[in-house]
DNA sequence: GATGAATGAGCATTCATTCAT
DNA sequence: CATGAATGAATGCTCATTCAT
């Protein structure tokens, strides 16, 4: 990502400094995608970000905070991406689809952050801004935990453990999110999204049907 | 590892030797999936395996060379387990559900061989293994290949990128089995592997009927 | 440093820069007498002025300057109080005492100064300011040497090695001080600097006795 | 200090790696003492050690546990000396004027380490040590104590505030002492031991008889 | 085979100082 | 004069690996 497509929250035009800031975040992004937090070296990311080492600890205090940072970015991403695309859906069916069309839309849209979240899960670097991430984590999981009650009350969903639920729903999508982000896949991208989003609204929709009292799929066990 | 296979060449007994080999393997295999591979210091084996730095050294090349060993090693084991239960399947349904459990089941016996996997996915320590890797590829996935594409031309499974076909097929139980690893699945286990196993076993069924001319569930939106 | 003799030397009102240069050199005395002149760093003092970066070095050259100030101001003070208190004096047991006096109360009123010149002994800082060092200490060291030197060969002072003079006369005091400017004394400050001068006094009075042909306190074991 | 006249603690005959932590040990002490704890850097100690940087931390844990080391080392020579001075003592004179000339001896022995304790008193890097150095100063000291309140009780010392007390016999002493690791001290060690020794005894002599009900040298205030 | 001392390249970070605004 | 971003040499320390005993 060169400065000038960089995406600038603060205002049109960035101080120098908000913009050195920012091409110091895309060269650790850049690194730590690739190689990995612990294999990159400050030095990596102080080259290709083509500042000094003395302009980078200017603006971020250690290594752990630059990932923090970059960590703290891809989570809120994520959820906006996820609550907006619920947001937006009227029936069930819809919602299930945009959440997993969602997902994929923003792994795509930003793969390196993408691939630095999936190798980063519950990194040790993560600790200083613990409290942060679970502010974030309650304001928008509580919103989407919401609907989903809602729905399973409803009998729109079924009511399985929460983390096979995820699993169904996610699953496939964060599957096929590692291949596109390692840039190992090959198939075409919408018509991917669409099976993807298929297996996930099928799969829970067959639980469904089984769970039910009287259901025709009910599974011999 | 179960201990008919273990790296025992010549005894039922193991030697002094082969004992400590294998407590090093141990140790390396605790530290790596705890806290990933370049965050692991030599120094942390060498204290857990109760071993000098001479020993290790005498043992294996690098530490390189003990990841390596590691991920081969679990490699092989899933591949195994991923077969035979092909093998010992009967019909479509069976093969796909065998495949889903056997992955979970190996990962439950192996946490942490599995947790390494998962965060070792194309590593840069297996270069020099490569070779031998490919070798087992070839070998294992040909044979599975030779099952999904026989099902496929006969119209058993459906006939969709490779990628999202493996997506749909291992990416519930793999993004459960990732929770498992960490010590975070609260589920029943084997309701988790049935559930799971439905989830493949419907979407690519679905798939199957929707592409299918005329099936029944043919989706456009 | 009492108000008369402050770096004001333009008007009575300091200007807002004069101002800040005082704040700056607070700052770093109470940092070095804390912690060191190595130990402390720039930003310290900064921190604790509130001043930026670019204001330090508009005032001052460099750290070793700033150090170098401070040192110049202790040595002129404690010199200054030293021959006020000599030439007040009328007897020479007037001057020993006056002189162990005024150092006690140039510790006690300035104890940060203190502790930095305890601490700073020839320190590396001072080499750009050897020469006004030595200026000051040639216009004032001349001066004492003459009031004792006379007394001296007046037979009222031991002519015994100018080393063990200084430790005869100094040492309790120093001693002593050092333990004040650490916050460590316990003692009644007035009572305490009183025993000093008695010591000093006393100790200087019976070396004469001994060394005087025929004193009565002639030692020899 | 070269290897072969180090001394050894262990055995006559040092194993190599003994005799290397003490090339490291007396490096360092060549290095604080003529430089300062913060301004040497363990570069400074590797060359002159000619040791390697890994060696010094095999045998180290830190440049802070390096300094406190012989810290320790100093403060358990001094007490040893100051101790056994005591205790070969029959009077109290002869315990005084012991106590002194002890405490000069091993700052002549051993300069460099006196220098470095005078320069590192009460330094930071002592916090990881400071349970084993007031264990040390308990035992020594309370000994000592008893020493003295024997014989201020007795009569034969006066009974002044400690510290003022300890500043007269220790203060000329160390006051020369600071000025002989410095190599600055022109006077014959001997005699100015005698005069140094004088001085203590004598001032701490006059106090106890002013202080006496009575005593002929009760000074007017 | 085992031990642990030795090696030295490499790393994250600090910090005095400079300089554009 | 003030500000604070930028600089880069220097520092303490880590760690994989080698090697003598």
């Amino acid at each position: 990502m060169t400065p000038s497509d960089a995406p600038d929250h603060f205002s049109r035009r960035a101080t120098a400094s908000q913009r050195r800031r920012q091409q110091i975040l895309d060269a650790a992004l850049e690194c730590f995608a690739g190689r990995g937090f612990a294999a990159t070296t400050m030095a990596d990311i102080r080259k290709l970000a083509g500042a000094s080492t003395g302009s980078i600890y200017h603006h971020f205090k250690s290594k752990e905070q630059l990932a923090a940072q970059l960590y703290l970015e891809g989570v809120r991403g994520t959820q906006a991406q996820g609550l907006q695309a619920l947001m937006r859906s009227e029936t069930t069916e819809q919602g299930i689809r945009a959440l997993v069309g969602a997902y994929l839309d923003y792994v795509r849209a930003e793969p390196k952050l993408s691939a630095f979240l999936f190798a980063m899960r519950h990194a040790d670097f993560m600790e200083p801004v613990e409290g942060e991430l679970s502010r974030m984590n309650r304001t928008a999981l509580e919103t989407a935990a919401e609907w989903f009650r809602a729905r399973i009350t409803g009998g729109e969903l079924p009511e399985i453990a929460p983390d096979v639920f995820r699993a169904i729903l996610y699953g496939p999508a964060a599957h096929f999110a590692r291949r596109l982000v390692a840039g190992q896949a090959e198939t075409d991208f919408e018509q991917a999204k669409r099976d993807l989003a298929d297996a996930a609204w099928y799969s829970l929709h067959h639980l469904l049907e089984r769970r039910r009292p009287g259901g025709r799929l009910d599974h011999d066990s």
